[in-house]
DNA sequence: CTCGCTCCCTAGCGAGCGTTAGTCAGTGGG
DNA sequence: CCCACTGACTAACGCTCGCTAGGGAGCGAG
C-alpha cells in the first residue's frame, strides 16, 4: 500500500518512497495494462505531480521490468525450495503445482502483469525473462516425464500436460479473492491434486 | 490476410476492405495488444496512410469491440452446439472442452485480445462481454455440477475445476502453432481427455 | 544557526496519438 | 462522354504521453 504523509488539509505534502511507487504501479498495470497505464495515474494516487515520480524510478519501462524480473526469481525460487527435498515425481508435481498456485493466489497483480505485458518488455529484457519461464516450464516438463517414464503416470504427452497444469495455475489469479470462500492454501492444495490427475496418477 | 491491389511500382496505390483492416488490427493487437498497436502500424501494413483507414471503421475502439464480440458469440454458439446431442455430463463436457480448445488452437490471434484486452472496451460493452464470458463458465459448471450430482465425477468443487478447465484450454493460444507435430483436433481431443480428468471421470 | 540533502513543485519540450476536414484521382454505369 | 461514387490523399486539430530542467521549501546534522 502507498505510504503517504499523515499531514493534511491546504498545505498537505505527499511523502513518497519508491517501494509504493513500484506498489502502485503493480495495483494499476494490473488494472489497465502496462501501456494502458499513465504515469500521470500513478502520481495521482500517490498524491504528487507527475515529474515527481521520478525522484523514485528510472523510467516506466524500469518499473515493468523490476516487477518482471522479481516475480519471474521467485517463481524459481520457489520451484527449486518445491522439488529439493525428493525424488519422487509425484511429490514434486505437487508441490511445484502447489507453490505456483499458491504465488498466483497470494501475488495476484504480479501474476496478472507477467502473462499480460511481458512482451512489452525492450530487448534484451525480453528474451531474458521468456528464457526464466521456458526454465521453469521445461523443469516442470522433466518432473513428468519422469512419472511417465517410471510408469508412475499415464499421459500422453508431458509437454502438453506441463502447459495445461502451468497455465490453468496462472488463471487463478485472474478469480481469486482474499475474502472469498476458500483460502489461497486450500485453491493451492486443489490444484496440485487437479495436476496429479491430468497426468493420472492413481494413488 | 490484407487484400491490396496487385499494382506494384512508384504509383501503386493500396485497395484495401474492412475485412483486411479488421484481419490486420487482429493480427497486430494479438501481437502487441490493444493500447500497444497504433493505427499507423495497421495503416503501414496494409499500405494506406492512417486517415484512409476511416473510410473503413469508425472508430479504433470499434475495432476491439468487433473482435471480442464475434470470438464471444462464436464461442457460445459452439458451446451450444456441442451440448444438445445429449444430456450425458460425460459427453457434454468433453465435446464443450474439445470445442472450447479447438477454437484457441484455430483462432489464436482473437483468443489473445479477447482474453488480454477485453478490459479495455469501455463501458456498457464491458459489461456486456463479461456477461457473455460469464454465461459460458455457469454452463460448464453446472455441467460439472450435474456430473458430480448423478454420482459420475468426483471433484469437490464445480466451480473451481470449471476455471481450471476453461483457463488450460485459453493457454492453448499461447504456444500452439499450425505447423507444430499435433493438429489442432489433436491437442483438442488430448485437453478433452484432460477436462475428464481433473473431474475424476473413470471410464 | 546554517549548510546540504531530500523531494516536492512549475514550466515546458518533442513526439505521437486518434480523429476530422477537405481535396482529388481513378472507375464503372447511364 | 460524363457524372457520381469510392477510396485514397494532405493538412491539421487537440490532446496526452514520457521525460527533463530548474527552483525552492523543509529537515536533520554539524
Amino acid at each position: 500500500m502507498p505510504s503517504t504523509d499523515t499531514r493534511t488539509g491546504p498545505d498537505a505534502r505527499a511523502v513518497v518512497t519508491s517501494e509504493a511507487v513500484l506498489d502502485t504501479a503493480l495495483t494499476l498495470f494490473a488494472q489497465r495494462g502496462y501501456h494502458g497505464t499513465a504515469l500521470s495515474q500513478i502520481a495521482e494516487i500517490l498524491g504528487i505531480r507527475t515529474p515527481s515520480l521520478y525522484n523514485h524510478m528510472r523510467s516506466k519501462q524500469e518499473l515493468l521490468e523490476t516487477i518482471v524480473r522479481q516475480t519471474l526469481d521467485h517463481v524459481l525460487a520457489d520451484f527449486h525450495a518445491a522439488v529439493k527435498g525428493t525424488d519422487d515425481p509425484v511429490v514434486q508435481l505437487r508441490e511445484a503445482t502447489r507453490v505456483y498456485a499458491l504465488r498466483h493466489a497470494t501475488h495476484r497483480r504480479e501474476a496478472l502483469i507477467v502473462n499480460r505485458d511481458t512482451t512489452s518488455l525492450p530487448e534484451p529484457a525480453l528474451t531474458a525473462m521468456r528464457q526464466r519461464r521456458r526454465e521453469h516450464e521445461r523443469a516442470i516438463r522433466s518432473v513428468i516425464a519422469r512419472g511417465i517414464e517410471s510408469g508412475t503416470f499415464a499421459v500422453g504427452n508431458a509437454g502438453l500436460a506441463s502447459f495445461a497444469i502451468l497455465e490453468m495455475s496462472v488463471s487463478i489469479a485472474r478469480w481469486f479473492r482474499e475474502d472469498g470462500p476458500r483460502t489461497a492454501e486450500q485453491v493451492a492444495d486443489e490444484y496440485a491434486e487437479f495436476a496429479l490427475r491430468i497426468v493420472r496418477y492413481r494413488p
